[in-house]
DNA sequence: TTGTAAGCGTTATCAA
DNA sequence: TTGATAACGCTTACAA
């Protein structure tokens, strides 16, 4: 704790607290001597203003929170975040804002929310969706929510999950594939797939448009659902229990790159010889699924556009300006070759 | 802002704001009857404590800042920050701390330390390494350096870096490579390799102490010294200079694995044929170094480690225990195939 | 140009 | 078991 505060300042200087908050504030308001002076004392007895007492009065913290829907250490381990925050920085670096990172506390979200000192928050693939909402709106400051389903009064940003997942499940088709894997991102919740929301929900409904195009759908036998948590040792786990299963997939369609490139890694060390004895999709493009062999066919998401966005809508909000706009930014097929002809 | 206080629900409930106060943090001090009518009173205005008046009350903020080196935007874009946050988020995970991520306010250190509102830093890869230093001792709060020369009073994890560059130069040299071009990561302010401090320097007396032992040195000529920012962009810049040249090297050695990785795409974009016609060396062992084409020869260094253990120091301090600990975790070369003889 | 004093919303001390 | 009341350290009308 810093132990010189504005009132020894003012003691030693022989002036008011008032003088000694303008010397640092507003010098303009001071005569530049007694400005100097205030200053020269205040250096000399190594003063650093309190951020919190400062926040106390002004009723702003300076930083943004950004909620993300898993504890630290686990969403580390998927390259998107960093991604994301590349473009999130971007903006918080030109309005001078910091960033705080608030993950689930003890699995509450709630807790997350009502302890983090900041003036706004960014939320990131809210899992229990709805209840989120509420604690965030009771909670007073303005928020923009990122892939979660857009929410009245609340600026948005979104890609098209959907037409995303809709195309590379397609491409997995065209190349003839027929027994499928999916390994579908693991929710807080476990909940059947017809009940996911938001992201995961999008992405599974572009898996099935396209699934239903040939007549097919998730059936449990030909096409199958796991579930696995977006790192690359949750895709290899995912892996080995595809591997024990009598049934074995031609293709794995993963709802995530970190999961795919997992999944990739086992494989290849069990001996499989890919893309040929299977094929890989994911989704995401993170820079890892250029450089892995083989190269990944997934589907690209802007995540640095998607942060630069969402950080903008929530300046504006801070601001005043701005009523809750909806982005929602496309997704693109990106072919490689980790998906071989059947 | 939160608008329901305190004193608000105290007024409702008929209660003083003591009584309230000790309803959420200290309940059995209450009547049953009492406390659970406050709670319920509470729950229907939708109250929520302002965190900054707890801050300013109790002292504490609940949070931790990592003071890095560039802004947000470029720092992110190194691989290296997510494998360390990983580290610092399982441990604050476990203390229930947040994070909060401090970058240089325009440029400034100082500004970045004394506005953020957190019980204690952790710096990593300080630059402007002594200035920052007397900041940080003025604003009064514990910090663990990482990436740093040891400071007296202030715990530090570092690497073994003059080891690991040592070995990874000792390699290169071993398979005949005479030409080299060193990218080093570019520090903010401009100086010769000789003024380096900490990890740069580290680094590079490795380097000089492996080219010393064939009667080698950095002369400009055979053995030259590039300065590139640690990012893949910044790899490919430095790359292109290289490739301008009259002189070419047959092998580069980046002090980062994301230099490396640029560099190497660079040079593949541009017809090189790797590892035959040149040779990559760089430093982490980023999970990127692994999937490289051709396979990069690096240096493994423990960032989660790094990040767990500077988080624990710093959680030490926090609660008053512990003295200045300096831990140095061993870097270890990694020899994959990026390197070819000469 | 400078000072007085009233907040800001909690927690904590000490009485009652 | 409860309540006044004083911190906490700063900003900012409003006064002088």
């Amino acid at each position: 704790m810093p132990r010189v505060t504005i009132s020894e300042i003012a003691r030693r200087a022989g002036v008011s607290k008032t003088a000694v908050s303008f010397a640092f504030n507003n010098p303009s308001r001071l005569s530049e001597a007694t400005a100097k002076n205030i200053l020269a004392i205040a250096e000399e007895l190594g003063f650093v203003p309190n951020p919190v007492a400062r926040s106390m009065s002004t009723g702003r913290t300076g930083a943004i929170g950004v909620l993300v829907p898993q504890p630290l250490p686990e969403v580390f381990r998927n390259p998107f975040l960093p991604a994301f925050l590349e473009g999130v920085g971007e903006i918080c670096t030109k309005a001078r804002l910091s960033l705080m990172l608030a993950p689930p506390i003890e699995g509450s979200m709630r807790r997350a929310i009502d302890n983090a000192a900041v003036d706004g928050f960014l939320t990131l693939g809210l899992e229990e969706f709805k209840s989120t909402m509420v604690v965030l709106r009771q909670r007073g400051v303005p928020y923009v929510t990122v892939d979660s389903d857009p929410i009245e009064g609340a600026p948005g940003v979104n890609v098209d999950d959907e037409g995303g997942a809709c195309s590379v499940m397609r491409h997995v088709l065209a190349a003839g594939h027929r027994e499928i894997v999916i390994i579908a991102i693991r929710s807080g919740k476990q909940a059947h797939f017809r009940e996911y929301v938001g992201t995961l929900r999008n992405r599974i409904n572009g898996y099935l448009a396209a699934l239903d195009e040939i007549g097919a759908t998730i059936d449990g036998r030909k096409v199958r659902l796991l579930e696995s948590p977006a790192t690359e040792q949750g895709g290899r786990e995912a892996m080995i229990r595809v591997m024990k299963a009598t049934r074995k997939p031609t293709a794995i369609v993963a709802m995530s790159d970190i999961i795919a490139i997992g999944a990739m890694r086992e494989a290849i060390d069990r001996g499989v010889d890919l893309p040929k004895d299977m094929s890989f999709a994911g989704f995401d493009d993170v820079p890892l699924a250029a450089w892995a062999r083989p190269p990944l066919t997934t589907v690209a998401q802007p995540a640095c556009r998607k942060g630069q966005l969402a950080a903008e809508l929530l300046l504006q909000r801070l601001e005043g300006k701005s009523d809750a706009v909806h982005y929602l930014l496309p997704a693109e097929l990106v072919v490689r070759s980790s998906v071989a002809a059947r």
